[in-house]
DNA sequence: CTTTACAAATGACCGACGGTCATTAATTTA
DNA sequence: TAAATTAATGACCGTCGGTCATTTGTAAAG
């Protein structure tokens, strides 16, 4: 995924964006491979064929990396979700599975907050919170249609299950390394929690509940 | 809170937890006035009226210490919901005052997996996760018997509850410094989600639908 | 009271990392 | 062909988490 032996430069808005997804594929394949921590912004140059300050050209900081990557896993995931939110284990299973499907998904959502956004330049965070914004009123209108509800009943809704969703992913944080010389309570605590079974449970009575209040 | 002007030595265990608690202490201080990237270990050693070194002799990496004021506050929060676990709103009341009343409490919980447990020694973690596990079982219980529901229900729905709970913590980081400065339409993404309203109307949602389930 | 043994305390030091910037050089424009 | 522009580079910097050889307070032994 390297551009380097390509040593042509980037002058047109095209070929920018090009540099720029290399860069995002680079983190990407790093992020599978040896976890979040293990992404250091020489690393990641390295391995997108580009020097340190070359990256510094296309991204403010670190962890505007990430927030691309999660902008754009949301994207997908809200139109894999779109179809389905008119009918509840439909709509739940959609968002188990497309989270599943996309593995950078929930990792990246967990640690949205307390990393991504808060080592942000102006400019990305605005992008990014315009980007999250959009496709939460995309969800919202196509709810409240779908089910006839209010629109400020519908905006609870969508907002209780990215709740859910959120507490949820916070689960999805890898096993540290020596997970397997931990006590066997320990291991429990973590079985007791797993991201999917998590979410699907308290889905289903946030649906059961809404359900319940709009009878 | 410095213990410097002091200059006897912890020799007993009791000196030893003390020293401890200074650093807590100190620590607490600090995430208040100018928030968790602030706290550096050399400046919370400063703080305690420690070395660097000294402070390593009681905690064996930073997140440690933030380990330690989670399961601190854990323990008095559900202290707190015990008492009213058996009726729905005044549950989420307690849980969401209780909440506010503790204000490192959600700020931590937001952090727990990404940030702190995924920098803890082994020790350190198994402490932690058994804290936590202990906690859990504790609240289960009391929900088992004060709701007359099945263990599994209870832990389902106590689960669902914390799931939440720690989703709406995503949104109790503190907003960036340059918080003014943003384009209103942002402003408004942050306004769209606050931590405690977000908590409420996910909770409501499933002790209704667990309401429903159980009749 | 003195000496020895122990372990608490110290802070200089280290490596890693995120981010910067003066310099180089590819490409376009004049 | 020369000048202007701007993408690309990587040495460099400051900060920070964490370590460890050394110092020193304290208790036990003689």
């Amino acid at each position: 995924m390297s551009l380097r032996e390509n040593k042509k430069r980037a002058r047109t808005a095209e070929e920018k964006t090009d540099r720029r997804s290399v860069v995002l594929s680079a983190a990407r394949e790093m992020i599978a491979e040896s976890g979040f921590e293990s992404v250091t912004m020489s690393g990641l140059a390295k391995r997108a064929g580009l020097a340190k300050g070359t990256l510094y050209l296309y991204v403010k900081t670190k962890e505007e990396v990430f927030a691309l990557l999660f902008v754009e896993g949301l994207s997908g995931y809200v139109d894999a979700l779109l179809p389905h939110v008119g009918e509840d284990e439909a709509l739940i299973r959609a968002m188990s599975m497309e989270a599943r499907e996309n593995a950078l998904f929930l990792p990246l959502m967990a640690r949205l907050t307390t990393i991504i956004e808060a080592n942000l330049s102006r400019e990305a965070l605005i992008r990014t919170k315009r980007a999250v914004g959009a496709q939460a009123a995309r969800l919202t209108t196509e709810m409240a249609t779908e089910r006839a509800m209010g629109s400020g009943e519908a905006f609870d809704l969508v907002h209780a299950l990215f709740v859910a969703l959120q507490g949820a992913a916070q689960l999805s944080v890898a096993r540290p390394a020596f997970f397997d010389e931990l006590p066997e309570d320990v291991k429990q605590v973590y079985g007791a929690s797993e991201p999917d079974a998590a979410f699907v449970t308290a889905a289903r009575l946030i649906l059961k509940g809404a359900a319940d209040a709009s009878a």
